[in-house]
DNA sequence: GCCGTTTTCGGCCCGACTGTTTTCAGTCG
């Protein structure tokens, strides 16, 4: 069984004891269940094979006791879980959706199913609209109409954003906002600013001299589509995309505490709160306090400091060992944008890019790159125009002959050579080692069974021309699911055989995901941050990419594409000269 | 249900907002 089953099962558990609340202390055991669950989540390791080890103990992971280590062996042996089947008995499982909508938690679910007997989000939008909540306890006209807007909401994507879009939509509206005098400082806080995969809502963080006049001026933006609420401290809105944006006016004084506090995440705050409170103090959004007198408040720094911790990055603060290495100075130097010298996926006219491979260099000279590596797809991939073996070798030409022409950049012959059904590659042999670097991708057939899918990737990491795996688990953001495969083995096999894993910038990607990354650091293996570019602006989604290699603790020397040329020739080929 | 420089019981993060709340429970981030 797959960590991501146990957690899973874990997690539902959790949310079960929230509705049961067949024992005094629901709260705690549920939120116990909940950090069980993120420590699973979390865990590179194969958690069936820890149960299985003699010389392993479960309990050694944080948050799992002697009890939720028995109700791991216990569905790594069968499969199932007694209790977790107990609890699933007492509620209709269609009941736990409703702990997603706004406004409900477990102890209106609770209510909905008890007193009219609700089963799913859809009986509660009957109910809701019949008119029958308005009658229960603390329920009124008003709240029924909040629940049918909050299914609404919930019925609508989920409500997540690309990482992409909340970025450029922030660099909008703080530009918009920067324009007014009054604005001193504006700055994303929430999950863009730890550089998330997706970010649900905006917060961005304002100090100016007068706040009202900010609030007044900010909600003119053109982009607003609603106001949600206006007030001293606080401005929601709600944009033309539906994306919902919270403006905090904020004192200079406790900016520091503030930031931290909206930064987040969650989890990394609550450690914090922990922590302070262990030495007898109270850490809030407005400072780190003794008593009444204010320790630290006005700079992150101060506060991390007075904790007696460095301080910490935002991609890493998500309660995932970064505070024990903050105490001990073992925080990561992270990998930055600046340090990166090339892409090393990109495709131009010749398959399905937009542009030509001059212009590509062009601006990747623009950019200070030292390099860039051609991949225009092969001929399985049609629908992109692949090439086959002929065009292929034309493209190498037009490439090496686009080299000479062009000074002050490298410009190498790749391909992104599909990885077919069988594992087998769409090019032979014989092509393959014409070509200066190749990376190999999967881009059909990826609902395979997992144990097929695992031997089709070792199939093509065999391959001793393949130097890189393109986009490792296919996913598509909001869209797609990873296919299925055991990670754990595809990653071993690379590490073998010196196949560097990418990870790919595309925002609807981001492919390797930063737990894969921190896995793969923490096999002491590195990755190519690449953009998959099919447009000279598409060179700018490496920030993303560098984003989500800083959630993976990576430093410089673990980002190939760091390195000048040759180094990165030597890294990626160490069998050629 | 976990955890321990307050160790085997008694805690478990903090504060704001919302609603109908005149003192608090539920929800949220």
């Amino acid at each position: 069984m797959e960590n991501r089953e146990i957690a899973a099962v874990f997690e539902e558990i959790a949310n079960l004891v929230k509705i049961n609340q067949d024992d005094p202390k629901w709260t705690f055991k549920s939120a116990a269940y909940d950090r069980a669950k993120r420590t699973i989540e979390s865990c590179p390791e194969s958690l069936e094979e820890i149960a299985r080890d003699p010389n392993r103990k479960l309990t050694d992971l944080p948050g799992i006791g002697p009890d939720l280590a028995g109700k791991i062996k216990e569905l790594v042996e069968t499969g199932k879980c007694q209790y977790h089947q107990e609890q699933l008995k007492k509620v209709p499982k269609g009941l736990l959706d409703l702990l997603n909508l706004q406004g409900v938690g477990p102890q209106k679910a609770r209510m909905f199913y008890k007193e009219l007997g609700v089963e799913s989000v859809d009986d509660l939008e009957k109910a809701a609209k019949a008119g029958r909540l308005r009658d229960l306890p603390k329920m009124d006209v008003k709240s029924e109409e909040n629940i049918l807007k909050a299914i609404e909401v919930y019925r609508r994507a989920a409500g997540r954003f690309l990482l992409s879009k909340a970025y450029e939509t922030a660099q909008d509206l703080i530009a918009f906002l920067k324009k007014l005098k009054a604005v001193d400082r504006v700055e994303p806080a929430g999950s863009l600013r730890r550089g998330r995969e997706t970010v649900g809502d905006l917060d961005l963080l304002v100090i100016g001299s007068d706040h009202a006049s900010i609030a007044e001026h900010f909600v003119e933006h053109p982009r607003v589509a609603q106001i949600l609420a206006k007030g001293e401290d606080k401005v929601s809105v709600k944009l033309d995309n539906d994306l919902q944006v919270d403006v905090r006016l904020l004192e200079p004084k406790s900016y520091g505490a503030a930031l931290m506090y909206f930064t987040g995440s969650k989890e990394h705050n609550v450690a914090l709160r922990d922590r302070a409170k262990k030495k007898g103090w109270k850490l809030s959004e407005y400072g780190l306090f003794e008593d009444q007198k204010v320790l630290a408040s006005r700079t992150e720094e101060e506060v991390y400091d007075k904790l007696g911790l460095l301080w910490i990055p935002p991609e890493l603060r998500e309660n995932l060992g970064e505070i024990e290495a903050a105490e001990k100075d073992e925080l990561p130097k992270l990998v930055e944008l600046r340090e990166i010298k090339g892409d090393l996926q990109m495709h131009t006219t010749a398959s399905d890019g937009q542009t030509s491979v001059e212009e590509m260099a062009a601006r990747a000279k623009q950019l200070g790159y030292e390099y860039i590596l051609i991949t225009d797809h092969s001929k399985a991939v049609t629908i992109a125009n692949g090439l086959d073996e002929k065009r292929a070798v034309e493209n190498i030409k037009r490439i090496h002959a686009a080299r000479k022409k062009i000074n002050g950049i490298e410009i190498w012959a790749g391909t992104e050579v599909d990885i077919l059904g069988d594992g087998k590659l769409d090019y032979p042999d014989s092509l393959l080692k014409q070509f200066d670097i190749v990376l190999a991708s999967i881009h059909s057939r990826m609902n395979q069974p997992a144990d097929e899918m695992t031997a089709r990737l070792l199939k093509a990491l065999d391959n001793p021309y393949v130097r890189i795996l393109g986009h490792p688990t296919g996913r598509h953001l909001l869209k797609r699911d990873p296919y299925p495969f055991d990670i754990e083995r595809v990653f071993e096999a690379a590490k073998r055989n010196g196949v560097i894993l990418e990870l790919n910038g595309n925002p609807e990607r981001l492919d390797l995901c930063d737990r894969h990354v921190k896995l793969v650091r923490d096999k002491g293996m590195k990755v190519i941050i690449s953009t998959d570019a099919h447009h000279p602006d598409h060179f700018d989604f490496m920030r993303y990419g560098v984003m989500t290699a800083r959630r993976g603790w990576m430093e410089k020397k673990d980002v190939l594409n760091t390195y000048p040329p040759a180094k990165l020739l030597k890294a990626l080929r160490p069998l050629l000269k």
